[in-house]
DNA sequence: TATGGGGCTTCCCGTGACAGGAAGGTCAAG
DNA sequence: CTTGACCTTCCTGTCACGGGAAGCCCCATA
């Protein structure tokens, strides 16, 4: 199979999976033209790159995933422990947004948003003294 | 004043601070010897897009308020928009980051995380098919 | 058989917002 | 006079790709 069709089925761009290649998460064997000729284990190892992917995963990550997914001798506990250490970033991020959030909709609730220049957002960006 | 003390005092740091200067958000004059030579109102645009940075704005957003807050003539309607905008992002980012978690909090709390192969998280990111 | 239009390849540059580090000039203190 | 802390520019790397150029390859149609 060639990589638009691959690309089809898993969702992913072509540029993509290129570079999955080019990384070392994906090895399809190429033809006698040089095109890559996918099987189906690249087409599962990319598809689980891509849910990871979606799930936030930096490429790390679904590097390592990726080789316990394929290892029938892991242990969940390494499993856990990355999608932990994920989840813990994800909520640290989520308190930072929140905060940037409560901040903005502050402000932006005091602007009247109209033709004067008069601005509490600016205001609240300006060096207080 | 030069620009170890002016990144002491609006929090940034130095390689920042010439980063800022190369794209044109400040221009401080400089010495003979040189050195950048800060005033006090380099020290003010320099704090006031740290701000704005420390609230998510883009550097081309963190431009464009630092341009309405140098202009007297300026609408708050323009302001606003542009804050309005970037909190339309920030919700964005959170409801993504919101189902990631969600998703991922299912999968960790469903893996035992112990010495066994057995791993619904690595089975939520395998291809159904 | 020529040709035209896809699809495939590699290679290189650009992204955003800096961080790290090398090579070298400058300044104040001892 | 030397040392060490500054400062300067310039180059490279980050992360995960996207865009596009130059050049094969394959198939269908005239």
């Amino acid at each position: 199979m060639n990589i638009s069709e691959a690309a089809r089925r898993v969702g992913l761009p072509a540029k993509t999976i290129r570079y999955y290649e080019e990384i070392g998460l994906v090895t399809p064997p190429r033809d006698k033209n040089g095109y890559r000729a996918f099987r189906s284990r690249d087409l599962h190892a990319l598809t689980f790159v891509a849910r990871a992917r979606s799930l936030g995963f930096t490429i790390g990550e679904c590097r390592a995933l990726l080789q316990l997914y394929q290892d029938p001798t892991r242990a969940s506990a390494d499993v856990k422990e990355i999608a932990r250490r994920h989840l813990g970033r994800i909520d640290a991020k989520l308190g930072e947004l929140a905060a940037m959030r409560a901040t903005l909709t502050e402000l932006v609730a005091a602007c009247a948003g109209d033709q004067r220049p008069d601005c509490p957002i600016l205001k609240g960006l300006a060096p207080t003294a």
